[in-house]
Order: structure tokens, then sequence, then C-alpha cells
DNA sequence: TCTGTTACCGAACTGTTTGTTCAATATAAT
DNA sequence: ATTATATTGAACAAACAGTTCGGTAACAGA
């Protein structure tokens, strides 16, 4: 890829994860983005089609790639997961989580976090699918299986949500100790 | 209320929900508003300062009234939710939403049901509140009370999420079951 | 170093949307 | 009937989206 094209690109995912931060995603527009990463309107055009695909170029960058090293380690060394699945899996998300350069965390903690819990929850369901044999089945086993799925994604997305409300003060060890006693 | 200010606010609730159940929120215009309610433009905006508060106050219309109505009766007639609470409380919340007119109905079915949820959520949190000593504390008892009433709410949220996903087939009775199974 | 390619600039431009204003008209309240 | 108020339609400035294009700078390969 060009330097010069990487540079406006890495420029304005910053203006871009800046801005939101600071307010509603709705309430942002072209020129707030373009004037923070110093750039000409055409450039950014030239870049995104819309502000939506800069969103949703954001999203894949930040979560897609986690959740595809995750299935691809699943894969290729199963052995690691097995011996206590599912609890790897999950520490493993929660480890991500809290130290991918900060960027995750300015963005969950933020205005938008439900936009990208959103984007997050459609990975994690996926992932869930894989790991649903290995839950405990105790409890809520006569539900229907999808249901059971969407509640244990959304059980996951308001620990994290709570995680960073609270400023992750927890270790991910403790917040998957969390995750699994509520699930 | 003056006769022609109920039907003008009537009519632009009744173009917006329209509009809800085909676009998203985001590109709702004030134009699509208007030409739908067939009303002038001046008009809209006597009677909303913006999108965001025609949203917000149809929320409150549409919720808020059941949450309070749902306090009174259980500060009023205690002994009503106390027989075997909490599933009196919820399956109350789900036959409220299964009626309303339908119009609860669609716009939880539509594509900005985050949106609605959202709200509910609020509202929910407080209702949980009241009623946590009456949740079966034996699994997750050791998690922080803010977190467990967030969990709650979130699975009651995703619950209905399920329900209206589905087509609301099942009974009040029915899904108040699934989720007290799930809580 | 020279050359063709590609990205960026910036300025202008069209079309859309927003939110406001105002005089004229229609409807409600007393 | 008279007064008060809601609605209308049109026009308006300002903000925003998305495009176009000629000129300039940076890149890659020979």
């Amino acid at each position: 890829m060009d330097r010069r094209q990487r540079k406006t690109r890495e420029a304005i995912f910053r203006a871009f994860t800046n801005l939101l931060s600071e307010k509603d995603f709705m309430h942002i527009t072209v020129g707030d983005i373009i004037d923070r990463a110093d750039i000409g309107r055409a450039t950014f055009y030239a870049h995104f089609e819309t502000k939506d695909f800069l969103l949703k170029e954001l999203c894949e960058e930040l979560f897609c790639h986690i959740f595809d090293s995750m299935n691809n380690e699943h894969s290729d060394h199963r052995h690691i997961f097995n011996c206590d699945a599912p609890k790897s899996v999950f520490l493993h998300l929660f480890r991500h989580l809290s130290k991918n350069d900060n960027k995750i965390l300015d963005l969950l903690s933020g205005r938008n976090n439900e936009l990208f819990l959103q984007y997050f929850k459609t990975n994690l369901c996926k992932l869930i699918e894989n790991q649903l044999p290995t839950f405990n089945a105790d409890k809520n086993n006569s539900l229907p299986t999808d249901f059971r799925i969407k509640l244990i994604a959304s059980t996951f997305v308001e620990t994290v949500r709570w995680w960073v409300a609270n400023g992750m003060k927890e270790t991910p060890e403790t917040i998957t100790e969390y995750f699994l006693c509520a699930v």
C-alpha cells in the first residue's frame, strides 16, 4: 500500500476515533473529520464512500481480526481451548480488549459503545455457537438454542459494558470469572 | 389541549412510526415526516425542536407511562406482586408489550429496535432494583449488585428482542417462563 | 536520474437538508 | 361575534453531502 494512502487512512481513523469519544456518530460531519485529519474533502471521498462505510471499516479493523485470530487459533491449536473451554476463549477475548493500544477502550467507554458492541455481537454469536456444547447446560437447557446463544452474547456484551464503565479495574481473569458465573 | 394541536401531533407520530419501520432513524429527514404527515414545515418545528426530541417524546409516550402504571400498582397494591414476585411484574410487562395497539410491536420489530430498547432499559433497571431481593440469588450472588441489575435488564431486553424477531408467537406466560429460566 | 503513475490538494459547484421568518388563513375558545 | 391561537405556504440563509477538475507533490520502476 502506498505510504501516502496509509498515512491519510490513519489520519482519518485517528480523527474519527477522537471525534467518536466526544460526540454521537450521528452528529459527526464529514467536515469535522477532514478538519481534524487535516486533509482535503476530495481525499476523504477517495478513501470512503460515506461516513457509514468509514464506521464499518473501522469496526472491521478493530474487531474482525480479533475474531479471525481467535478462530484460527481455535482450529490450529484446538488442544489449547479444549483443556478448560470455554474459559480460555473468553479470557482470550477479554485480554485482547484490555490491551489493544487503548483504542478499543476509548471507543467502548465513549458515547457510542452500543454502536460498536452491536458489531461485536454479530461476530460473538458465531464464536459462541461453536463453544455452545462446552457451556454448562444445567439450567436453561430447555430454552431454544438460538435464544440461548443470543443470551450468552448479550451477557458477554453487558459484562464488557460494565467493565469499561467502571474503568476496567478488574483483571481479565476476574472478569472472565464474573462472566462465566453469570451465564 | 387544542384539537388542532392534538391532530397534528398524532399525524406526526403516525408518520414517524411508519417511517421508522421502513428505514433507520438516522436517515429519516424532517422532509420525509412532514410529507407523510401532510403538514407544513413550520408546523413541525412548532411542535418539536428537532428530530431527536420527537424520538424522545415518542419513547416517553410509549414506555414511561407503562412503567409509571407499573410502579403505581406496585406501591398501591403491593400484595398483588408479593404473592409470587417477580413473576407478576414481568408477566405484566410482557402483556403490555404484546397488546399496546400493535404500535410498540411495530417499532420493536423494525430496524430501530435497539433504539427503543435502549430507552426501555433505563426504566427497566429501576424496576429491577426494587424487585432484586425477590430474585433467586443462588447462583450469581457474589457478583456486584449494580452488575447483577444490568445483567437482568439486558436479559429481559434480549428476551423481548428474540420474541419479536420470531413474530411473538409465544404467549406472555411462556415468555415470562423463558425469561425467569434464563435469569 | 528520468519517467510514467498515483495520490493529494483546494476550490468551486450542485443538490439536499435544516431551522427560521412572516403575512395570510383557518379553526378553536369565550 | 370577537379574540386568541394553530396552521399554512413560501421564501430564506446556513450547513452539509458528494462530485468534478486542473494543478502539484510523492511514489515506483527503469
